[in-house]
DNA sequence: TTGCAATAGTTGCAAACTCAACTAACTACT
DNA sequence: AGTAGTTAGTTGAGTTTGCAACTATTGCAA
């Protein structure tokens, strides 16, 4: 029914929407673009990519305990299939170190290096701000709302996992 | 205050949000990327990437008009710098045809094939069910407010062009 | 009409990604 | 202990990206 509707100008769609749901599908998409966009511009200034800014900042959350490879890669947003080499970069910029040594000596345990933690300080206040774009001209009431609606969303899609 | 976060336990993440907003910015993305798997997974099956399938369906959308490739880049939700070599694909599969003959010998027309068209068709009623996941287990009332609040994100970031 | 800047696309190369083996280490069963 | 099956992670090969440089046209202006 909208007869305005912007994302169809970004994209210069010229056909209207099959249905509702195809509209919040694209617009998940290109808002997720545009954020993603923002997000790298500032992490890029720091000579890192997105996804190693991840890889920092999930470390520094585990703190003196390290994380194996694969668990990290599981707390990623994005996918990152090429964990290994992710880190690799990182170990070789002295981000990051790796120990084989554990009771499972199967397991790389990753920690992040005082260097490491010293670049993310002073990448993070440029992210806060960058967060903020996400939230951005709402109000705190239809910012949560944003959140429980996108959960939503999520928890439908867990339910159908396999692509039939 | 939100005691449970599904996003948090997505990722195993085990601090707080720092805000609201970074939990929505965070939300998007996630959501973004467990959109783009199920699309993915669908057009896959038909031997084609996301982006082709994208390109496909903005060339049906031209009709015989035919689109200047970067008219054809422009329109794509997701960035794709490489469209010359997706269209090179496209085209020496047989679903695109391009011709430099205009009033400006510089552009490069890309028309839809009989064949691509033939593969969209059939690719077409599994992108609508996979459209889905973007409004299940929403109302439409509530599949309409994602919808603005999305599109209330973009127009703030669009303000904020140059990530200074 | 010559010259300079802008536009439309292409291409080369290095970095990044995917996928599918492959190794090493641990578990469980006999 | 011996061996089959899992799990953790790495590596190699082929493809795809991302950037920047490059060609071909066109537009504008002196």
């Amino acid at each position: 029914m909208s007869k305005r509707s912007s994302l169809r100008d970004e994209i210069k769609q010229t056909r209207r929407f099959r249905s509702a749901s195809e509209e919040a599908t694209l617009s998940i998409m290109r808002t997720a673009t545009l954020v993603r966009r923002e997000f790298t511009a500032v992490v890029e200034r720091f000579d890192i990519t997105p996804a190693q800014y991840n890889v920092l900042r999930i470390l520094r959350g585990a703190g003196e305990t390290g994380l194996p490879t694969l668990a990290v890669r599981d707390r990623l947003i994005e996918e990152a299939p090429g964990i290994t080499r992710l880190l690799d970069k990182l170990e070789s910029a002295g981000l990051v170190r790796r120990e084989r040594t554990t009771p499972d000596r199967r397991q790389v345990i990753c920690f992040i290096t005082s260097k490491g933690l010293a670049l993310i300080k002073r990448i993070d206040p440029r992210i806060v701000e960058a967060d903020q774009v996400g939230g951005a001209g709402l109000t705190p009431a239809e910012r949560k709302q944003l959140i429980v609606l996108l959960e939503k969303v999520r928890g439908s899609m867990l339910d159908l996992p396999s692509p039939t």
